[in-house]
DNA sequence: ACCTGAACACCGTTCAAGT
DNA sequence: ACCTGAACACCGTTCAAGT
């Protein structure tokens, strides 16, 4: 705790750990892009350039940040979670054996749904990581487990390849909305009524899509990120779809 | 053509449209990161605020920028395409009656890949239209059809609402990558693999899958773009797992 | 070893003025 | 009606200097 000349404290001398730290509590509290290497800076009382002996720039500090994000993927209790039954399970599914090795399924549905636990408690996280032009490390150790998940349960590594390319972003527990929560109406309640009555006369198919969707409220949604619902219907879409596959015993060489 | 007193020649006089014309070709030759209203303003030579007579700010630009890719699609010829016969015409699959509403999935497939074709030309258009904050009408539009040719094979709008999330940014022909291209490294082949021999031994896994994916090579594929192969294997496991749940009759009240 | 001050080369955008 | 000049409030980052 050293007292500053000008009133401010400064807790502790900073280090690299403070820096990533700070900047994810910043980037949490007012947004990804109100995060400037002068805004954190200031917030830890220091001046632009002090940042940059801890940090080589800011892709380095962003980097670290999303470090931060995956490193806690996993380490909450894996609570509520649903069978690893999709919505599948029509007579066709027959009955799977129960084992270590059948169980890829809901391995790799349980560690995608932490992932995606991770990543709505830092909002900004999902973007930063798919707009990096390269994997941090721990993205790396991450995709790493999660194709193992896939290649313990006997999954080809053509078939897993394909797959983890069909899951895409997705394997972090998030998908891009394709429209945003409240389209386009930045006025009150009676401005968007109106607004909405327009676009369903533009655009019909559009509101009767949005008007049978309430999604669900139990879950907490966050701005830029889709229902709880939705995501787990596309996940196990794909995850029964690649099944499927395996089953068959399908490969790449198959394509018609 | 009226000759400038500094020696440039300034075509016609400035509009909307060929502001717009010029920032498409613009992004298109120097990547969407090079695009400022500065460096538009210069290559039409013009000053800076010349342009906001014609575009509000450079949010309404770049929604003009993305207007003129999205009036692209279907525009091309709909040559080489692949039946409608997804990868997965297994025993269960019957044999579907072929008719104008039956054939859904070939037309929703037909549309996505024109789109793609489309964002193909555009590189930075991807993720300009996944980075803004209000879809464009052109938008709206693409997604009301695409909606459309769902609904016009019989699929109800609930199914219909979950196939639409389901697909998410899949929908413009287009899915972020998860690696890049070249993981990592600038330097030069000799570096590169050196590189690439770190990255199995901590990553074993990623290695693997990335060794034995050489990828399609009889396509053209830009940076930051999923190879054709792999977008339509995704594409066709979430359009037959849509097709199998509208067969069973499904709704979103089946969820266990 | 760590932090600072001043500066550079950029941004998008506003305002008042020119023709 | 259309374009300009100067300015404002920002960026990330370099360099030489301080302690």
């Amino acid at each position: 705790m050293a007292q500053q000349t000008d009133g401010t404290t400064r807790r502790t001398a900073l280090n690299r750990e403070r820096v990533l730290r700070a900047a994810v509590a910043h980037a949490d509290r007012s947004g990804i892009e109100a995060l400037s290497m002068r805004s954190l800076a200031q917030e830890l009382g220091v001046v632009p350039m002090a940042l940059y002996k801890h940090v080589a720039n800011k892709d380095e500090l962003l980097a670290g940040m999303v470090d931060i994000v995956i490193a806690e993927i996993g380490e909450t209790a894996e609570t509520g979670q649903k069978g690893e039954a999709g919505q599948n399970g029509g007579p066709d599914e027959g009955s799977a054996p129960t084992g270590d090795r059948a169980d890829w399924k809901g391995a790799v549905r349980r560690r995608i749904l932490s992932a995606r636990r991770a990543l709505l408690r830092h909002l900004w996280a999902a973007r930063v990581i798919e707009s990096r032009a390269s994997p941090t490390p721990g993205a790396l150790g991450y995709l790493d487990a999660l194709i193992g998940t896939f290649r313990s349960g006997g999954l080809s590594a053509d078939l897993t390849h394909h797959a983890m390319h069909a899951l895409g972003s997705r394997v972090w527990g998030f998908t891009q909305e394709l429209l945003p929560a409240a389209p386009d109406t930045d006025g009150e309640a009676r401005a968007r009524a109106a607004a909405l009555a327009e676009l369903a006369l533009r655009y019909p198919h559009i509101a009767e899509i949005a008007a049978g969707g309430t999604h669900d409220d139990d879950t907490v949604v966050g701005r830029g990120c889709d229902d709880q619902f939705e995501f787990e219907f596309a996940l196990d879409l794909l995850l029964d779809g690649v099944e499927r596959l395996h089953r068959q015993g399908w490969t790449s060489a198959d394509r018609a």
